[in-house]
DNA sequence: AACGGTTTGTAACAGTCTGTAACAACAATC
DNA sequence: GATTGTTGTTACAGACTGTTACAAACCGTT
């Protein structure tokens, strides 16, 4: 990463946040989960996983610092990556009601989540009722943000896509104090691709014909949008993301 | 639809069946949930739809019997089906936390769901603690069901899209008493390819190819299974919906 | 039984995306 | 600083799906 690229958007100052961003904004803070919940710090390199598919279900996971993609696994070796997790998501909800967890987390740069074990949370959600609303919110919000990425690949040619896609980590960016027009993309073509169900290639591609329309500028990781409302046109309106 | 065809997969005898099939299957049963909640049976034709994307927020549902399609809209008009729901799946609750419904539920054919005003549920959940576990194992399910499905479009051709389609229904035809060998698909090809992210005329060519390997019989929508193992093989080991 | 409208099937053609491959840029290691 | 491996880019050929068009089957109605 250049020197330049590490000043855009790095590890966030320790800026208190709510928990769960993909929710509504409500007013539960970390301090007063703090209180009932024994929050264990973990630090993750990338490539690391926070867990893996079949690990005993424990733990609901707070992103604090840096990123994670979720993968999901088939049983003849296929692979996708489902969506990018950031700070104040939450991460495990999906695999609530199960053994074990139903898919990867993995790091994918030196991050850190904090660990919010599952039993001490439903205790805490007897006494703490907004936390149950809270929980019960991010999961209902993951489903709306999971369909709105499905009539995004069900509807949207490749370039299309890519462009729906960077706005989408632009518009993540600004609501986490960041440049939504400048930013560093935390995962490789690859993970892209897959996310987008592409092929890396096809990413490239199209990537660089937003760059040589000058939609953006593009090299490498590091993007600069240049025109945002050339890049909403090319995404058909935008995202819907609830 | 033939005589025989109704033979098939009718309306459902009113055989009972547990709150959220979703979930575990676990014991909460639905005289149980009327006597916290007052349920309204509410009927609809073909066509019709139980909610909107807009309208006010205000009850959860539970299919009693036929066949709804759930479909994400986008501002431009682009539309997608994001999935079937039967007897004993819960709808609306990907809403929850909203003020307005964030997608349209239309009915596949005349069918019923039982509506359980959402407040009424909220103050349900207070006392019944495996109604709201339920709720929220039902959500996770959903996350889950919804992820699985973009492994399958993220990675299969036209052709094994389809197959692991017919397996998916067959299965859900299975769990409720029903043949998986001999069905009915209640949803246009229209519909079906939407929800593949395929086109219709790509799904009439996978299913007239799948009638031609001798895997299934079809005839518009009446799907005979004549080798299990060999649909499997072609979906890629099938789908691994927890 | 005849009539439109809808749904479904088939075909030829065009277009996008993919697969392959070679190369360039960068990172990590020695 | 050279080397090795990873990641990203680009070009070209090819496969699959989308597009378009039309015909047939089905549905509900008259």
């Amino acid at each position: 990463m250049t020197a330049l690229a590490s000043a855009v958007n790095a590890t966030p100052t320790a800026k208190p946040y709510a928990l769960l961003t993909l929710a509504d904004g409500g007013q539960l803070d970390i301090e007063a989960l703090r209180r009932h919940v024994p929050v264990r710090r973990c630090k993750h390199a990338a490539g690391q996983g926070v867990y893996r598919a079949g690990q005993a279900f424990e733990a609901l996971y707070l992103v604090h610092a840096g990123s994670y993609k979720t993968c999901e696994l088939a049983d003849d070796g296929r692979e996708q990556v489902t969506g990018f997790r950031m700070r104040g998501d939450l991460i495990g909800a999906e695999s609530i009601g199960l053994k074990n967890y139903s898919c990867d987390v993995i790091a994918l740069e030196d991050s850190e989540a904090w660990e919010l074990p599952y039993p001490a949370v439903l205790r805490a959600c007897l006494q703490l009722p907004e936390l149950q609303a809270r929980i019960t919110h991010a999961l209902a919000a993951e489903v709306r943000r999971d369909r709105s990425w499905m009539l995004m690949l069900g509807t949207l040619a490749a370039e299309r896509r890519v462009a729906a896609f960077l706005l989408d980590v632009a518009a993540r960016y600004a609501h986490m104090g960041y440049s939504a027009k400048h930013f560093i993309l935390r995962m490789s073509r690859i993970d892209m691709a897959s996310f987008l169900a592409l092929k890396h290639e096809t990413v490239s591609r199209a990537l660089s014909r937003l760059n040589d329309l000058s939609v953006i500028s593009v090299q490498r990781r590091e993007v600069r949008v240049l025109d945002v409302d050339g890049l909403r046109t090319i995404a058909g309106s935008g995202m819907a993301v609830s």
